[in-house]
DNA sequence: CTAATATACGGAGGATTCCTCCGTTTACAA
DNA sequence: TTGTAAACGGAGGAATCCTCCGTATATTAG
């Protein structure tokens, strides 16, 4: 017979509705970033070069839309921590992974009330995340003590709430340059002691 | 003659416009809380039990609904500061003082980047605020540390970072909660070693 | 390669929300 | 009490959101 497996017949998603979603995350990435969460979606699809249509079918609703940025945010940091294991000295991982962070909390920040009123998800949804990040610095952090070049006491979490904290404090326009020179103060910070 | 002082013939302002001023804000730091930035006006002008016109006329824009509650919330921190100095032990008066700053911090979040993306004026608002709100921790961990129950070396500004920074990592709905777990865990580690 | 068709696309326009404007009301001074 | 500056409310034009559907295109079977 011919009927084998025929309740799992799913045809691949097609190339070009791949592309519009990546077009329309990127634009609503460097709009949250610019702009904050309140950006108008009939501009934003022009930006990305779609139709309101095809915004509206991809992300329903305004909250969807920020929810897969965070996601996609998160997403690209703990491919970055692999990455960056991989392919450098576990120092220079760590410290460019934290200036990676820096980056996304940029974007996190503007959103993170919008994330806050979505009622019933986000406590999920920070947690999730939570644990991604949680790992990846931890990985990030056990290297670098493997090859002595940070302390073994080490809070991996003192360093991610130190960044986090800074990013509240300091809302200069310096910000975000700022923010990266701390990192490198706290990797100095962090070496073990002689 | 009679024309003494007359380029200072102000009027008191009327006493409706100032009940109605602080209906509003009222109401909006309750929706702010509740829902973040993103409220309909048109509603909160019935909340608060006036007309939208009437909403518009104090404040303009939804940036300067935003703006007032914010700058209430510091002034309120402030005012705080000194009344718990002058009627309460001065360890009580610091962790009472930081417990309101928790609360502080839960309306603050929910505007923060709406704060941001106000062109021009944000950093200079933030800049106030944090003299006022750094002038009033200082003195409150001063007087503590003069009445032997805090340690001399302590750097205030370091509690409110740790404050701040555990607003932003933990989000659960337990959130508050245990920021004020917190508070005391922060005092008690500030104690002098015995 | 061609045809068949499921899937995605764009954008017009109805629904919703924002905010201005002005005729009416009210508090204050004399 | 009366005059008047100040404040009030809310109708409705402007701006924004988002649904709906006719058209276009990618994918697959033959």
């Amino acid at each position: 017979m011919t009927g084998r497996a025929e309740e799992a017949k799913e045809r691949k998603p097609r190339a070009d509705a791949q592309r519009n979603r990546e077009s329309l995350l990127k634009a609503a990435k460097a709009a949250f970033t610019r702009r904050g969460a309140e950006i108008n979606l009939d501009d934003l699809a022009k930006e990305a070069g779609v139709g309101v249509g095809t915004l509206y079918r991809h992300f329903p609703t305004r909250d969807a839309l920020i929810e897969a940025v965070y996601r996609a945010g998160v997403k690209e940091l703990a491919d970055m921590a692999a990455q960056l294991s991989a392919a450098r000295p576990p120092i220079e991982a760590l410290r460019e992974w934290m200036k990676i962070f820096v980056d996304y909390i940029a974007t996190k920040h503007l959103i993170a009330p919008a994330l806050n009123s979505m009622v019933g998800g986000p406590s999920q949804l920070y947690a999730e995340s939570g644990t991604q990040i949680k790992t990846a610095i931890e990985s990030l952090v056990a290297r670098a003590v493997a090859s002595g070049d940070i302390r073994p006491d080490l809070d991996p979490f003192d360093l991610l709430r130190a960044l986090v904290g800074v990013a509240n404090v300091a809302a200069s326009p310096d910000w975000e340059a700022s923010a990266k020179r701390l990192v490198d103060i706290l990797v100095a910070g962090s070496r073990p002691v002689e």
